[in-house]
DNA sequence: GTCTATAAATCGATAGAC
DNA sequence: GTCTATCGATTTATAGAC
């Protein structure tokens, strides 16, 4: 896991990556117990330290917090890359298909569940609200070109978000399970038809 | 709000029901700021009382969760007398319709909120998993007469909680602003169709 | 770079006076 | 029935030894 660079000059910085190892284990707790539910202290006994370091390492819970959501993708790019270009009747499907893949990925899960975990805690509400919805999503919608982006994208992000906390989060069978092409097959027509289909008024 | 009885014999049971204005606080902290962010102290202010008062009617905190959790009404009636009874080509129409005419009833939100609170609250996913959902939701299913309702009813479950988490939780507009029946148009075609349309596999 | 020791705040819960 | 006082456990965070 740690690679080791035996012709190195001088101090080693840190040992076998202790800082590292901390960001890791703070990203684990933050996925499974939450912002609220994680203690410094299990943060640093996950990864085998004291607690002391992971203040000298990080600052504050809140310094921690935001280095451990860093995300390996930027939301924008992937997203926007796959679901502009192509025919927009086809752009249900591979926002889907999109989403799945990044969840879906093991070095991706952690900061992603931890990140939509604290839209979901109580104070967490911003994140969503006026970050994700409005910085990616519905600039998404209006690159498709479609009409009233933002009640078509908020529609659409009601059903991606009950499925990602059913899927996910809550662990609900037989979503948890299922593969990538059988939720393509029952939720791209549903994101479809947000995106292209009729709108109430 | 307080009913008195002024033929009533005997010492007052409390005084102007501080028991119920307990109970009623709790409710709006548990709704506002989730299970583990409610503490006992805030209940006892908002309410006006000591924080001894609390453990004194109510006993531990998880007690007077459980007295704030409990509902004006009970969903199994009110959502199997709505869906069931009735054309089965209309029970998206329906569950949506009372969905949202129970939520948006100011006397249930705070208990209602405070659920669901608890639900994406880390360690409150066995309330959904193994109870809402194999309770409440797949017999409603199975008295519907539809196929494979262990599929179909956690399909439509990620879509209304999706729903309820944006309108009542995180409150993005236009969602939370829209009344009913411009909701019911947007979603009770995509709930209907996880009831009797088309499944992958 | 890593740890011990501890400060300072807050929590749930209890005992007991009135 | 209501409150004061307080215990004991946890928490984040810091100061400083090694």
């Amino acid at each position: 896991m740690t690679s080791v660079r035996p012709g190195r000059r001088g101090r080693r910085p840190g040992s076998p990556d202790t800082r590292a190892a901390i960001l890791a284990a703070a990203r684990e707790r933050f996925a499974e117990v939450g912002y609220a539910g994680t203690t410094i202290r299990a943060v640093a006994a996950a990864a085998g330290v004291d607690g002391a370091l992971v203040h000298h390492y990080y600052g504050s819970k809140d310094d921690l917090f935001l280095a451990a959501l860093e995300l390996p993708v930027d939301p924008r790019e992937v997203l926007a890359e796959a679901v502009v270009s192509g025919d927009r009747d086809d752009a249900g499907e591979r926002l889907v298909r999109t989403f799945l893949a990044v969840w879906d990925d093991p070095d991706n899960q952690p900061a992603l569940i931890a990140l939509v975990r604290r839209v979901l805690e109580p104070g967490g509400e911003p994140l969503l609200r006026d970050g994700f919805l409005p910085v990616v999503l519905v600039p998404i919608g209006e690159r498709l070109g479609i009409d009233r982006p933002e009640l078509r994208m908020p529609l659409l992000a009601s059903q991606v978000l009950g499925l990602i906390t059913l899927r996910y989060l809550v662990v609900v069978e037989p979503l948890a399970s299922m593969d990538a092409d059988a939720l393509v097959a029952a939720y791209a027509p549903v994101v479809q038809r947000y995106l292209t289909g009729p709108l109430p008024g």
